[in-house]
DNA sequence: ACTTGACTTGGAGTAAGCTCCAAGTTGTAC
DNA sequence: GTACAACTTGGAGCTTACTCCAAGTCAAGT
């Protein structure tokens, strides 16, 4: 269970949340790279990989596709983002989403409280 | 085109951003209630209409599934919310996963910060 | 030797939310 | 009266993101 053999697809499914026939989907779509196996065929998963994952996690809450997730996941370690300006500009780009998302929320949220405190619901707009 | 008539699927397709299509699939799963028809057929829709779809709208930004909107939906103009106490009690849960959802969406966008500074990516974990 | 459990694979099935289509009707413009 | 645009309907098809399944492999325990 230590990090030095690597986690299996279970271990790996309970820290992340994932289950493993997502880990496994991930895979088959390319949006993780191709896990190493062991000699028996079982996937192995470093603590990079769980990382990764904890970015796809993060990049779905706000709304990204698998898809649209690919291009980020791909870079590796030490690459610079300035390098991929297309990158650059749609990490940019899907930063003023979220910060839209979070306005657009907060109105929600405001909207909310005005129902729960006159106690009906359908009768005004947000915008 | 003034209000006395009512608006055209089309109207409403541009006044909501829904397309016509969708306007008539939220018909037909009973999202919407079925629109009032001209003499010819045609739907005919109203400023409450507009008003449902966009809080439809509001609603959907949030992640909340069309399924559980219809319960909001269905509640008429003068209804008291706390006469539906589970409404009520909906209604308070999905405002904190607002709340949730914004408090996690800060830290994402605090997240693309350091990436768009470091200028690399896949180096560090959120949690 | 045999069972059990954790895995493997390819592929099928599912749910949500649209989106598109064909065939038909109606109303206006020329 | 004929072309055209804007609708109508039921139903099929599509995309995303899983989720499940059958059949097989492999290692460890009894």
């Amino acid at each position: 269970m230590s990090e030095v053999n690597g986690f299996s697809i279970k271990q790996t499914s309970e820290q992340t949340g994932l289950s493993d026939d997502t880990i496994r989907y991930y895979e088959k779509i390319g949006l993780l790279p191709r896990a190493e196996r062991k000699a028996n065929g079982h996937r192995v998963y470093r603590s990079e990989d769980i990382n990764s994952m904890n970015i796809i996690l993060c990049l779905k809450k706000t709304g990204m596709s698998l898809d649209d997730m690919k291009p980020y996941l791909h870079l590796s370690y030490g690459d610079d983002l300035t390098e991929f300006p297309e990158l650059y500009r749609m990490l940019q780009d899907h930063k003023k989403n979220i910060e839209n998302q979070i306005v657009e929320l907060q109105i929600i949220v405001d909207f909310i409280n005005i129902k729960l405190n006159r106690k009906n619901v359908n009768d005004s707009k947000i915008h």
